[in-house]
DNA sequence: CCTCTAATGTTCGATGTCGAACTTTATTAT
DNA sequence: ATAATAAAGTTCGACATCGAACATTAGAGG
């Protein structure tokens, strides 16, 4: 009358839950004061991939419902870290662009994030980070693909 | 001027986090009416490990800020899945049972999940799975031990 | 040209989580 | 014993996220 074990993808499901909370909990408390992780990722996301991008358009790329993102921007725009215009090719869009003090702040989180993460010895060499990023990466697109398919599933 | 890369361990909790991310909501959105992915964590936790045990070893165990749990647990209790009882060996205590509803309302709860992660083509053969969590193990191991370790780091 | 549908950004209400603080009880040190 | 320290569970206030709903603007079809 044991239990059956849980399929491995739920025992994989499970890790990488537990991964993520530990290390948002490590992320968050090395971030300058009031900056939230999800306040950083849009920062970093203008930084690495160029802003002047539209606020939906953003909040796609970083899995976060609009209200949510909306809420975000209104943040660093309040804290003078980002810039919103109106879309000049699209009444309804709203642009979000750096400040200069943005991008001093992405630079200074990731510096601080770095020292907080990196002397985690985490025993996993190189080449075996390496090697996790590929499946990795396979299962993060089946998810996506899959959240676009099934709204409503079955045949 | 282009940016220096994320150092690898970067990278691979960035996709940790997508992952966590798309599959937290594909989870909850398997869970019966009004069962929270954090409520079914505890109804799972306590079936498979045992019931009776304390709020904060729950909470412990399951990452998870006592108050958290504390709201949890009295979801769980007004909903008749689990029952509160005062520790007879330690007068602070309160040890956590399952009900039988609580029960039937997990073993329902996985199945539901299970037929909705299940399907989904991840692209992840039975052994990459388990060639993923051994190292994925470590990682969480790193992780927790340097939680408790660090509380003010340096030397 | 006009209507219908879809997308954008926002507000609202509900909910979950966290950190801080408090009360009560254990445990440890003196 | 007694005092100091720590742990358990709870409450509180702050905050982020979500889903639903709304006004506005684009775009597609007739």
């Amino acid at each position: 009358m044991t239990e059956p074990a849980d399929p491995p993808i739920f025992a994989l499901l499970t890790e990488i839950g537990i991964i993520e909370h530990l290390a948002r909990n490590r992320a968050e408390r090395a971030l300058p004061e009031g900056l939230r992780l999800s306040h950083f990722v849009v920062l970093n996301h203008l930084v690495r991939l160029g802003d002047g991008r539209s606020l939906a358009r953003i909040a796609r790329a970083v899995q976060v419902e609009r209200p949510a993102m909306t809420n975000t921007i209104q943040k660093l725009e309040a804290r003078g870290l980002v810039r919103g215009a109106p879309d000049p090719r699209d009444g309804r869009g709203k642009l979000v662009f750096l400040t200069e003090a943005g991008r001093a702040m992405r630079a200074r989180a990731v510096a601080t994030m770095e020292s907080a993460i990196a002397p985690v010895p985490h025993g996993l060499s190189a080449p075996e980070i390496e090697a996790l990023l590929a499946p990795l990466r396979r299962l993060r697109s089946a998810l996506d693909r899959a959240r676009d398919a099934d709204p409503d599933l079955q045949p």
